[in-house]
Parts: C-alpha cells; sequence; structure tokens
DNA sequence: CAACGTTGTGTACGCTCGTACACATGGGAT
DNA sequence: ATCCCATGTGTACGAGCGTACACAACGTTG
C-alpha cells in the first residue's frame, strides 16, 4: 500500500492541524478532519496523538516556533537606538493588515490554554520568550507591560472589528516604556 | 403536562447556558446540554434559540450586565481625587482572586468573539462601555489604552498561571496615564 | 535469518450532536 | 365563542465523534 514508511507522518499531521484550526477553527478539529488533511488514514492520527490536546500543543509550538523565526529573522529588535515603541507598532499593523486567517490561527490557539491547561505552559513558554526578547531593549518590567499592552490591543481589534491605528498603538505603547 | 405556560422559560434557558458554560466551556455547550441543565425539553431550547450562536450572544449579553452591575454597585471609579491605577490593580486583583471558574467564563465568552463574527458587536459594546466608564477620569484614549493593558495583564494570569502581581498592575497601569 | 517492537491500516461500536417535524396546548385577537 | 398562532413537547434521522482493536508491514536487534 502507499507511504507505508513515512518517517514525516507526524510532522504532516501537525501541519495538516494547523491547517485546519486556521481554517476551521478549534472547534472544527478533530482526529478525522486531520487525517483527511493529512491525507493519512484515521488510526494514523490517533495513533501519534492519543488526545487532541496532544496535537494542540504539538502545533501551538509550532506555530510559536514559525513566529519566533520570522522576527528573528527580520532582526527586529536589534537596534538599541531606534524607536522601540515605533517599532513595535509598525510590527503590529504589519501583522494585522496580513492574513487574518494567520493571525486568528495564533490567537486562537494561545487563547485556548485558558481552558486547557495542557496549553498553558506552551503558552507561557510564549509570553517568557517574547518578553526577554524585548528585555534587550528595556527592563523585565517593562516587557512583560509591554507584551501585555500589545496583546490587549490586538485583542480590541480581532474582537471588536475596530481598525487598527498605529498612532494609537505607537502612543501608548510609548508611555509604557519609561 | 408540566410547565407549559412559563413566561420565563426563555431566561430559564439563558440562565442555564451560562452554567453550562462556566463548567464546561464553550466546547460542552449543545442545545442539549443547555436543556437539561434548564431542566427543559431539548425542543424548547431549540425554538427560543434557533443556533448555538444565538445562544452566546444572548449569555455574553447577559453577563455583561452583570458585569456592569456589580461595577456600578461598588461606586468604583466615581471619586475623581482616588489613585485611579491603584483602585484598577486592586479591582483586577479581587475579580481574579475569585472564583476562577466565573472569571474563565466571562472571558471565555468574550474571547469566543475570535472566531464567532455574531459576538463581535456585543464584544465591542462591552469594551465601549467599559472605556466609557473610565473616560469620567481620563481621556479617551488613556481609557482604551487602560482597558487594553488590563485584558492584556488578565490574560497573561490565566493563560500562563503566573500569579497576580498587585504592585506591578498598578505601577504599569500608572504609566499609561499621562 | 528469525523474533520483536514500532509504525501504519481498516473497521466497527456506542455516543452525542443539530435538525426537522408532527402534534399538543392555550392566550389573545376578533 | 372561535380561530389563530406563538409556544411547548416528543421522537426520529443521519452525520460526525473518540475510542478500541485486530491485523499488516517492516526496520532493528540479537
Amino acid at each position: 500500500m502507499a507511504r507505508r514508511y513515512d518517517p514525516e507522518r507526524r510532522q504532516r499531521i501537525i501541519d495538516a492541524a494547523i491547517r485546519v484550526v486556521g481554517e476551521k477553527g478549534i472547534a472544527g478539529l478533530s482526529h478525522r478532519t486531520v487525517a483527511a488533511e493529512a491525507d493519512v488514514p484515521l488510526g494514523s492520527t490517533t495513533y501519534h496523538f492519543k488526545t487532541l490536546d496532544d496535537l494542540l500543543v504539538a502545533a501551538l509550538r509550532q506555530a510559536n516556533e514559525g513566529f519566533a523565526k520570522v522576527i528573528a529573522s527580520r532582526g527586529a529588535l536589534e537596534d538599541p537606538h531606534a524607536d522601540l515603541a515605533a517599532e513595535l507598532a509598525g510590527w503590529m499593523g504589519e501583522w494585522l493588515a496580513g492574513d487574518r486567517t494567520g493571525v486568528e490561527l495564533e490567537y486562537e490557539l494561545y487563547l485556548a490554554a485558558l481552558r486547557r491547561p495542557a496549553l498553558r505552559p506552551v503558552a507561557a513558554e510564549w509570553a517568557r520568550d517574547l518578553a526577554e526578547r524585548l528585555s534587550r531593549r528595556t527592563d523585565a518590567v517593562t516587557a512583560r507591560a509591554l507584551v501585555a499592552l500589545m496583546d490587549g490591543i490586538c485583542l480590541q481589534v480581532l474582537l471588536t472589528e475596530v481598525p487598527y491605528d498605529e498612532g494609537y498603538a505607537r502612543e501608548v505603547l510609548a508611555r509604557v516604556i519609561p
């Protein structure tokens, strides 16, 4: 039969899960939908991921890594003389202006930790990593506050459909930086 | 048969839905679970709420009203001479220290707007109302930023299980207030 | 080269779900 | 008094779900 012997089977299932969540949300995620999307039989998804939580953990971790890679590759947050608030505001604008599906995907996985304790360590890791990255440019308390404020601003845009206002974001981010 | 003629049937179903979401999350909400919780037949829930989204809208609206009532009754945010940042930080601490189920309930309904456009107007209304309330003590831009920052701080606590630090919250909230 | 364990496959069971629909009931308009 | 329609009830259907399990294939180890 086809594709016996598939060393990247597991990875392909994770990729498929991310696509499914992006398109239909976590509510549309099941062993079956993932199996169909990854073009593997049902038994294969249940073999590699006993529970959907396991699969979500893998998906969130991978999404975080992809995100971190994008940030790092852009070389952002490196120049100590740049205006940090403007840099962050511009970066949020770019992100929010992109494909809404991708943004929703990231946030949906992240917010799912509210009800799924299994995801919390991964969510915590993500918040910690981002704050740590910001710490190169400011102190730890400010870094945490910036993460919180950026989260809040993004959520307001996503939940209420108020358009993103970069000037406003820059202004209030700047206030947090001492 | 029993309970024909139940003018508060609809309201009881909403109350039941809120209890169900509080206990099992939105994932555990179905016409059937609500019907069981409200002690009404299945057909009754589908009659009053054609879709689960309709039911969620009603639930979120009611949760918001309850929350607003609590704020108003505490007479908070009225004294123009009080330290606003300290007031807000203390109030968040009180809220987060309470029953985690209730906090999760509110946020889960609120965040559900990310994937359910039907909920966005209600979420937007909530954010607008809170910002408006804060506007009595500061300008509109600051009010919006405070809402965002409070949301972000609460989320960090809820998603990452980092304990709430009232001093930190007061400090960064104060920075946002010009 | 043989035994073994990991990985992959196919199918079936029992459950819950949204939806639909036929029928019952009784308040309020006429 | 009568009719209408909003409201309430019970049941059934088909679909999708997680889970379990027997069996197949194959690399690895001894």
